[in-house]
RNA sequence: GGGGCGGUAGUCUAGCCCGGCCUAUGACGACUCGCUUACACCGAGUAGAUCACGAGUUCAAAUCUCGUCCGCCCCA
């Protein structure tokens, strides 16, 4: 109609205007921080994401709702910290340039080394970055100067200076012991790094000769670690065995002889139900050695080669010895037997090949003596969904070793340590600075030996540091540890740990160990750990899988925005988001649908407020119908859970405002044959903007770009995100909220009779009866359905009259119909 | 082998903790009809579920207990 133009324009949203408020937004700093505005700090201390590849879409989901946490504080009027930061540390980059490069960690110079994998992580880094923008991360900036990166002088200074701190209380020592070792990455690695799978193997039976007796039957996946044979073991209550027990047994092709012992690791019902215990077989061997206080002899190398120890065999690649001994056993006839198996074997979880155990010198970090305090602040820390503590709590049950910490790598932060060439003492700087060392490179800062008193110079500690040592302390980082003491005094103890559940045992478990042992304090005033992202088939999405779509070509068919609200809609929190594109374009419709709802609004005026008691009944009724929606979201939102009350928003919006709401008021609001007063008409005005106002608020979080276009086109220039996010309104109540139902499927008997009767919606009907319950809404339900006489209650004489029942009520509708034939 | 979480229409999901109002919510998809003062990427409607299986507790079970099977994740 000429008079009412709307003044949204377009008549679709279209997800390429999204790209325009990403500029805006950095433009007008939308989601800087500020920590003096004096309100309360709240920091994110958000994942950083580990650079070793392209981003997928898992990855992309996980953090929005991240950022729709971020995004909710801060319109709860929160100051929110939430920092930009990548992870560039660690072994994935350094291998990836082994393999893309021909580059040996070994043989190429460390400098040349480092400044090619600086390079690769440049190169993912803005591709992350990037992808985050375009996904509506709202980082307080993407200013490199504002983010922060886990390799840089000053996150790695911090990381020193921590160590430092620990060194001198105590908590770091040395020790010679078998720990996982990683050929492909060439280091140490931790328990919490190691992963298992099944892989298919062959269980050898082997014969073990005893001196009187028939020969035992010994069966093995390790054939290889015969010279490595401290022990046979049999279970106590094996009949079997019992008068080999104290027995010797000869080891085949090495011809020593071991003791057999019991012990109810052995499992009678595998293989033969006599185990051979190898020096650094698996962790169980590693207990049994120490247990028996045997003598370990270590048969592969740290290069993955038989050492000295395998005789004839040394030199060779595990493999291949295990091929030639098994061989020589067939040769020689002690060989029994052969028959696959399915093996589990523990991998490192970074390069995904088998692991060994091996002895080597390694720092460690003191952690068994605090797994009661961590306990306890595991307990304590809230947890969203609270379920997913249990993960954390099974972990710190398993802690039994401590953290080895120092890496035989190339980019991770230096250990700062130095040995006096006098006396070998290791030294470490003095604490407070915050300065970051190289070792490998720089003369120390020091030139006396605090313990002889040489000054005879200082060999570098050439190891780094295992990645997590860094990571783990990104929440004292975030909040300006040693670095910023007046934020730190604010920041801290207000800071949420978001993150995937998949690395509670490693991020979240050393994070609170780090804070516990520097600060004795619990790191996280809250923890919120979602569920996985999972392909069509139920199958976690993982770059190695190769299950996990690149997310460009969705954003552009369906934009950001629809993607945030498609991993929201999916799942509850806690539970996996299943990945479906058929689903993600269902969810898109509802941006079309928003952005006409507000179109629609958009061609009445925004007239001055009115108060709530000079509005019209109905729309007082509507206020207070957007009041219980608020009410029923908010306890949800605090819970940090999404899905429902986007549920609920999207069901007031379109099925209560859009179908009801606004058809209703249209007659109300164009007043094009003037039935209704000015008041009215300006009342009806009021509050369809009102409404749109609190639904965009509402979902403003969850789909920022579309909410902050209409409501900088039609509200306010400065954009929705600094508004306050929806509150309940005490005053604004309404007894008619007790009949919408009724209303709702009155408005439906009257559309399905128009139907059914072939009539045209906008055909007008002579006369109708309708529950009296709905007498306050008379006028705008005639103007509605074009009643022309409306009467409430039972006509007393239903000839001429259709009766309408209805779903769910025992009242009915009544309605004369209008004249047939040819209508005007 | 142990632990955690789960198994609800073709698909996903709510409800389950705190049994009855569940002849089970919502969405996607399917089907039928419809251009109606924004929206056909729409509207109105229809069909579709023995709530994995078996047993038990109870006046009453999707919901509690036990067992079985299946899936995913984690751990040894």
């Amino acid at each position: 109609m000429g008079k009412f133009k709307p003044a949204l324009t377009s008549k679709r949203w279209k997800p390429s205007s999204e790209e325009e408020l990403i500029d805006i937004w950095l433009k007008e700093k939308t989601y800087a921080f500020n920590p003096d505005s004096g309100r309360i700090i709240y920091s994110v201390d958000t994942p950083p994401p580990y650079l070793s590849g392209h981003v997928h879409l898992g990855q992309m989901l996980h953090y929005t709702q991240i950022d729709m946490i971020a995004r909710y504080r801060r319109m709860q009027g929160l100051e929110v910290n939430f920092p930009l930061g990548v992870d560039r540390n660690g072994l994935p980059v350094e291998i990836r340039v082994e393999k893309e490069f021909g580059m040996s960690m070994q043989t190429t110079p460390r400098e040349e080394f480092i400044a090619k994998c600086k390079e690769q992580l440049d190169k993912y880094q803005i591709e992350v970055t990037d992808a985050f923008k375009r996904f509506g991360v709202g980082y307080n900036t993407y200013d490199p100067d504002g983010s922060y990166q886990t390799d840089s002088p000053r996150y790695r200074a911090l990381t020193q200076a921590t160590f430092i701190d620990l060194w001198n209380r105590g908590l770091i020592y040395t020790d010679y012991r078998p720990n996982n070792w990683c050929f492909e990455c060439g280091t140490t690695i931790a328990d919490a790094e190691v992963e298992y799978a099944e892989r298919d193997s062959t269980l050898n039976y082997l014969y073990f000769e005893v001196e009187g007796l028939k020969p035992l039957e010994i069966a093995t996946t390790r054939p290889e670690l015969l010279c490595a044979c401290g022990a046979v073991f049999v279970h106590p209550e094996d009949k079997r065995y019992r008068k080999y027990v104290g027995k010797k047994a000869k080891v085949p092709l090495f011809d020593f002889e071991v003791p057999i012992i019991e012990s109810p690791t052995a499992q009678m019902d595998f293989g033969t139900g006599a185990l051979m215990v190898c020096s650094y077989g698996d962790m169980a061997d590693v207990m049994a050695f120490r247990d028996f206080a045997l003598k370990p002899i270590a048969a592969v190398s740290p290069d993955g080669t038989m050492t000295e120890a395998a005789g004839k065999y040394a030199g060779m690649p595990v493999a291949e010895a295990r091929k030639q001994i098994i061989h020589d056993l067939k040769e020689k006839g002690l060989l029994v037997k052969q028959e696959p198996t399915v093996q589990r074997v523990p991998l490192c979880w970074r390069s995904d090949t088998p692991i060994e155990f091996i002895a080597m010198d390694e720092f460690y970090l003191k952690q068994t003596d605090f797994v009661d305090d961590l306990r306890k602040i595991a307990s304590e820390t809230p947890f969203y969904p609270p379920h997913h503590r249990q993960i954390l709590l099974d972990w710190i049950d398993r802690v039994s070793v401590d953290w080895p910490i120092s890496r035989r790598r190339f980019y991770g932060t230096e250990i700062p340590i130095w040995y006096c060439n006098a006396c070998g003492e290791a030294v470490v700087p003095e604490p407070g600075e915050l300065r970051y060392y190289q070792p490998w490179r720089e003369d120390p800062p020091f030139d006396k030996c605090p313990k002889c008193g040489a000054s005879e110079g200082f060999r570098g500690e050439e190891r780094t540091f295992d990645t997590w040592m860094d990571s783990s302390i990104s929440a004292l980082y975030v909040t300006g540890y040693l670095r910023n003491p007046e934020l730190f005094e604010k920041a801290f103890g207000n800071v949420i740990r978001p993150q995937g559940k998949d690395i509670v045992r490693t991020w979240l478990y050393y994070s609170l160990l780090r804070v516990y042992q520097l600060l004795k304090q619990p790191a996280f005033k809250e923890v919120w750990v979602p569920g996985l992202v999972v392909d069509e088939n139920g199958v976690k999405m993982s770059k190695s899988r190769g299950n996990s779509p690149p997310p460009g070509p969705f954003i552009e068919k369906y934009g950001a925005d629809a993607m945030r609200l498609f991993g929201v809609l999916e799942a509850g929190l806690g539970s996996d988001i299943r990945f479906s594109e058929e689903r993600l374009a269902g969810v898109a419709r509802f941006m079309t649908k928003l952005w006409n709802i507000a179109r629609f609004v958009s061609m009445f005026p925004i007239p001055e407020p009115i108060d709530f008691k000079d509005l019209t009944a109905v729309d007082q009724w509507i206020l207070a119908e957007a009041n219980q929606m608020v009410e029923t979201i908010l306890p949800e939102c605090e819970m940090l859970d999404f899905h429902k009350p986007v549920i609920e928003v999207r069901r007031f919006t379109w099925s209560f405002f859009a179908d009801h709401v606004l058809e209703m008021l249209k007659g109300r609001c164009f007043n094009s044959d003037g039935q209704f007063s000015e008041v009215e008409q300006r009342s009806g005005w009021f509050v369809l903007h009102e409404v749109l106002r609190i639904i965009l608020r509402a979902l403003a979080p969850i789909t920022p770009f579309i909410t902050d276009k209409i409501y900088r086109e039609l509200y306010n220039d400065g954009g929705i995100h600094r508004e306050p996010y929806p509150s309940v309104n005490e005053s604004w109540a309404s007894e008619m909220t007790a009949h919408t139902e009724l209303l709702l499927q009155v408005n439906r008997a009257f559309w399905k009779y128009k139907r059914e009767a072939s009539i045209s919606l906008r055909q007008g009907l002579p006369e109708a009866y309708v529950p009296k319950q709905l007498e306050p809404w008379s006028k705008d339900l005639q103007a509605m359905h074009g009643i022309e006489t409306i009467h409430f209650g039972t006509p007393k004489k239903k000839s001429g009259l259709v009766q309408l029942s209805l779903e769910e009520s025992t009242e009915s509708v009544f309605v004369s119909p209008p004249e047939t034939g040819d209508d005007a």
